[in-house]
DNA sequence: AGAGAATGATCCATAAATCGATCACATGAT
DNA sequence: ATCATGTGATCGATTTATGGATCATTCTCT
């Protein structure tokens, strides 16, 4: 008997394909090739290509790690403002319950 | 000897860490469980607990998946568009050269 | 049209991620 | 203060991703 496993959404799939786009779009307009955008990023050639293709995969460090290379901003912060924006939550999330206490009641989705 | 591996960017690292950031967040505000976020999921506790945390080894799929089920907004797509979105850059990548001349020419990085 | 290079796919070996269970501790409600 | 439970960490076993090599094909430039 086959193990079951569990599918991904299609928009989680989907984003990663669009990660996928992008990044491919940003190698070709920077005139990079496969190879190097792979040396650079500390990754194989075959990594580089299941990232553009979209797999879901792919470890997310490599495929942050091609996006920024070829320019890819992310999370709406450059690299410039990154680190500030994660200091910035830190402290929010710091104000936030630490565990959730179960209701016993759905979960809340309208957001 | 100990192999090298390739670190990761700072900006790699902390992109990471903001959509761990991001994920904590919306499923906090949703009362939500990390055993709960991980059920629905389709992962285990311990991999929502990476997720989180910005473990950049965490597959992009499931991170994406967790993003999606705690409302976290992906490449400025929600769901209702992010087909539409794919769709319409497969048609731009398609007009984009197959393969990339080396000019023997340092890549541009200027955009 | 021809040559050289880039791309994409496949195979195997190895490294790494993931799971499931378990434990100690922190947390929030009563 | 107490208690039930969420959280975070760790361990071994297993699945899976990744690297490196290779091959056929497609593409770009001359």
């Amino acid at each position: 008997m086959p193990k079951v496993t569990h599918p991904h959404s299609a928009y989680a799939t989907e984003a990663a394909t669009r990660l996928g786009q992008l990044i491919r779009e940003g190698r070709i307009e920077r005139h990079m090739t496969v190879a190097t955008l792979a040396e650079r990023a500390g990754v194989s050639r075959g990594l580089v290509q299941r990232i553009e293709a979209g797999d879901p995969g792919c470890a997310i460090g490599s495929v942050f790690e091609a996006a920024v290379i070829v320019g890819v901003q992310l999370f709406d912060a450059g690299p410039a403002t990154m680190s500030r924006e994660v200091e910035t939550h830190r402290q929010k999330l710091a104000l936030l319950p630490k565990a959730i206490r179960s209701h016993r009641t759905e979960p809340n989705d309208d957001f």
